[in-house]
DNA sequence: GGCGGGTATGTAACCGGTTACAGTCATCGG
DNA sequence: CCGATGACTGTAACCGGTTACATACCCGCC
């Protein structure tokens, strides 16, 4: 009902005491009487006091958040990925800053500058961002985790192991009998597209040296891709797989090969990479990664950095799951 | 590389100025000369000096930040909501402070009192909580918007049209030729789980009275749905369609529908309501909430209140658009 | 009775910005 | 030549907490 909510003076006042015996019943500390315990919470009460949490943070240079930078906040990723972080976030009593970020360096570096002062550590996931820009962008002196970034050795940094993620399937796919195998790639510049574009290439070379290992430039929409495969059918391209680098461009090849009346997996298979939920109601073949796992062990870590007890920056990786479904083997 | 980052002092004494200029330059002031700006701009690049977030908070009694606070932070609806919020907010400068909640009204308080003096402003979604421990929860003085909250006219508040949607989805089906619909609800003590209930009663008995209507307690689960299907089912009850509180019970119907070798939608038809993107890949009809929209706009209606220019507090229904796809009629 | 030591409380400086108010200086009209 | 006016800049108080340090008090012991 106040106008202007109430201060830790009034409360002092109000109790008869001073600010520092209010501030340290507020805090929890050592030496307070239990009768100005009481007093204090009492006030409190009757003020109905509500500490000011920049007045707090200006002097104790915490704010108890974390920024969380990302690339773009939509789709399964973002929220399992929120999900993860707020849980482990929350469990520590921080709150989570969100900042989305655009493509361009420098716009990266300004949404990152904005969070000083703000923040107690930075949790980034910039895939498209190189090293350079990376390095420029990411303010000093602040506890940083990075997420899916590319090289950058002076913060922690978790990494989905797109590599290995990407043998498990070529090998799926080669024990299924498949032999011409086609890849769609994701957005170009992009650190995930771009390594499991190059995994494929390489593990096809190693497992399957006389099979052609045909790659066509996606950009991780579901529409693009299905428009790839409507290319490679009406160009008669012969192919008995397709390994879209996402598993929303896996759909959209699907949906074109069901169109056009193909049979999945009897003539193509399928498969993609994320498991978004999605795949399994389609039963899409995918590698599974554990993002809620990933979001909630990268905030701990960041915390663990934040409050001054943690070991050297090293590189996390996860290594993905296969799931084989309906899409590349018949049910039996 | 300093150890303590530069202060608006330590900039004006690089420049040989004062506090104020230094202050007036940042903040884009009317009255400094071209020379001094261009003195504290350089100073600013050397030091690379970032204004304390805090310190400025403290003094503005502003903050940049939102408070969103949400009952749990999966899922496509999240998801969605929060690209509205972030693109609403960051276009005119805000962060969004993200807070999960859970279901309790007291901790629900709590997460909204964690927020005095870290937001502006709150924009919160609280469908579980009922308008007592609502109005209890809510902070005063703090502008606030809801999302899809129950009876609260203090405050400006979104809401999708459950009626107008299931009012239309029961004329679809009716047109469809069904006769004997059985709705499956949500949870029990959900806004729009219950309004959608009784809405299907109401709707029912005015268009079809002599039809029945039954409804089968359900919790927005695809498995308790599929559960539920499988009941009827092994009761032998008669049914022509299945008109579920939202799309994941749909599609657990579904599933449950297929498995039983159940034409759909030949023998039944399925509906859901929300179309999830997973509704679209798996043609089921549904209704469609702009939820994007939905965040955008409560963000943009929240910026205006705590700005000061905003009118009186009032409802705003959306009402959902029918998305009429192959599980309720047959392809031709 | 005086003194050491522990406990409970108060005072005031400080965190890093913003801004009201008070100055300084040059220009200009009378 | 003086005062007024306007353009620019500086000083210091203030926002609302935290906390180092000082102080007051009570106890037990020699």
């Amino acid at each position: 009902m106040a106008k202007t909510s109430a201060t830790i003076r009034d409360v002092a006042r109000a109790a008869e005491l001073s600010v520092a015996s209010v501030s340290r019943v507020l805090n929890g500390k050592d030496n307070v009487h239990p009768d100005t315990r009481e007093r204090v919470l009492e006030a409190v009460r009757a003020l109905g006091y509500t500490p000011n949490a920049a007045a707090r943070s200006l002097s104790t240079a915490r704010t108890h958040a974390l920024g969380v930078v990302l690339p773009d906040l939509h789709g399964e990723f973002f929220s399992e990925l929120m999900r993860g972080i707020d849980r482990a976030a929350s469990a520590h009593g921080y709150f989570p800053l969100l900042s989305s970020m655009h493509a361009d360096g420098v716009l990266a570096g300004q949404a990152m500058a904005a969070m000083r002062g703000r923040v107690d550590g930075l949790l980034v996931m910039a895939p498209q961002l190189d090293a350079a820009d990376l390095a420029a962008a990411l303010p000093t002196g602040l506890p940083t985790v990075l997420v899916n970034c590319q090289g950058e050795d002076r913060h922690h940094a978790f990494r989905v192991d797109n590599r290995a993620g990407v043998r498990l399937m070529v090998e799926h796919l080669l024990a299924c009998g498949r032999r011409n195998i086609v890849h769609i790639a994701g957005i170009e510049d992009n650190l995930d597209a771009s390594e499991r574009r190059d995994a494929f290439s390489e593990v096809m070379a190693e497992l399957a040296p006389d099979q052609p290992a045909r790659i066509l430039q996606g950009d991780f929409q579901e529409a693009t891709a299905g428009r790839l495969v409507q290319e490679l059918l009406a160009d008669d391209v012969p192919f008995d797989a397709i390994f879209a680098a996402n598993d929303m461009m896996a759909l959209g090849a699907l949906q074109a090969l069901r169109e056009a009346g193909i049979d999945v997996p009897g003539r193509v298979a399928v498969a993609g990479f994320d498991d978004v939920p999605l795949a399994r109601f389609l039963s899409l073949s995918t590698m599974r990664v554990d993002i809620d796992g990933l979001g909630a062990r990268a905030t701990e870590r960041l915390i663990e950095e934040m409050e001054g007890r943690a070991d050297a920056p090293a590189f996390e990786r996860l290594t993905p799951g296969l799931m084989a479904r309906g899409t590349t083997q018949a049910s039996n």
